[in-house]
DNA sequence: AAGTCGTGTCATGCAAGAAG
DNA sequence: CTTCTTGCATGACACGACTT
């Protein structure tokens, strides 16, 4: 435990505990395992008043937004404990995966039951004009007193550097392309198959399925056109064609685009809400167009799709599918023979 | 897509131990 | 001894993976 020592500060600056006020609008959290591993730290008494909660009462609540860089994180004080009152600050998820992800030596250290150290990195809080809403940045992070809210590359500041990034033409969408993951391939042979009724309403899922599938499709393009605005050629847009809609389905693509040089590109899309190794479907003329047409064939298989979100990730395979996909049937095409047809 | 189940997240509260 | 921080247990709930 860090150890208190209350100064007589005559200018502002007083410690307690793993918190250090600077001045009335810059708080710093020693952090601790809680931070690193749980979801949350205290606040000591002392510390209350730079947060304006000495007058929760037991039991209330008030939530903040925590922001960092240009995204904002929900998390909530709560006062605790009618015996003995304490109050901490919690936040969500989202936040403990930002702290997790930028000092995994750290949670790695506190997952082996490392000591307690002064070593750890800090919090800094930083209060807004906004009520209720506080700028943090972690260790050595030089404090700005301009607010960097409105320095867009902020937001992607963890994307690594060999992924793509591209910006739709108005900025407000930032498109990234993340490489292809590498998944077990498909068991051939699973657990003995169980039979049980469903009921499905495939009317609904079919409509879901399709405004998915066409916001992909509308995205993918606006990915080709950025590429080609990118490289200098954005005269080539206009060669960008959505077949899929200009000639229905049947080609086994659903989008003809051009490179910067000016090859075709035939591009399918695969759009799903669920995650970046979630199996999606394929029909067998999209797998024969990508075997027939390998050398101007690209899957563009976009995922966590949010068609609210402002950042699309995707990632592209190229040409033939046969050896950079692992498959397996899911439906028969059948018809009813004589009785002994294996012979 | 839907049902089931396992896992993770979150809210809550208690106990151990450090510090005053 | 009291106060307080920190760590963690527990239960409810949400979410995702798996299976069909």
């Amino acid at each position: 435990m860090v150890v208190p020592k209350k100064r007589a500060d005559p200018v502002f600056e007083y410690e307690f505990y793993s918190w250090k006020i600077l001045s009335n609008l810059i708080a710093v959290k020693q952090m601790d395992k809680s931070s690193f591993l749980h979801h949350g730290t205290g606040i000591p008494i002392e510390i209350r008043s730079f947060f304006d909660i000495d007058s929760l009462s037991v039991g209330d609540k008030r939530q903040i937004a925590l922001s960092f860089r240009t995204k904002s994180f929900v998390a909530h004080f709560e006062m605790l404990n009618e015996n003995n009152p304490r109050t901490r600050l919690l936040w969500k998820s989202d936040f403990q995966k930002l702290i997790q992800t930028k000092f995994p030596e750290w949670v790695e250290y506190f997952n082996r039951n490392g000591k307690k150290t002064s070593d750890t990195p800090t919090l800094k809080f930083l209060k807004k004009n906004i009520a209720n809403e506080y700028e943090v940045e972690f260790n050595s992070e030089s404090y700005s007193e301009t607010s960097s809210d409105d320095d867009p590359n902020h937001e992607l500041e963890l994307i690594p550097d060999n992924f793509s990034l591209l910006k739709s033409s108005d900025n407000s969408i930032s498109y990234l392309q993340t490489e292809s993951p590498d998944c077990e391939p498909i068991a051939s042979n699973s657990k003995p198959k169980k039979f049980v009724g469903r009921k499905t309403d495939y009317i609904t899922k079919n409509q879901k399925n399709t405004v998915i599938g066409d916001a992909g499709e509308l995205a993918v393009i606006e990915i080709e056109k950025a590429i080609l605005r990118k490289a200098n050629a954005p005269s080539m847009i206009e060669r960008i064609e959505h077949v899929a809609k200009t000639q229905g389905d049947g080609l086994g693509y659903d989008i003809q685009s051009v490179t910067p040089d000016g090859k075709i590109k035939y591009i399918e899309v695969k759009t799903t809400t669920s995650g970046k190794s979630e199996p999606f479907i394929l029909s067998e003329t999209e797998f024969t167009c990508s075997q027939e047409n390998a050398e101007k064939y690209y899957l563009y298989r976009l995922y966590d799709f949010d068609k609210t979100k402002t950042l699309i990730k995707y990632f592209v395979i190229e040409g033939d599918l046969t050896h950079q996909t692992s498959r397996k049937p899911i439906q028969f095409i059948c018809v009813p023979v004589s009785g002994n047809s294996e012979t």
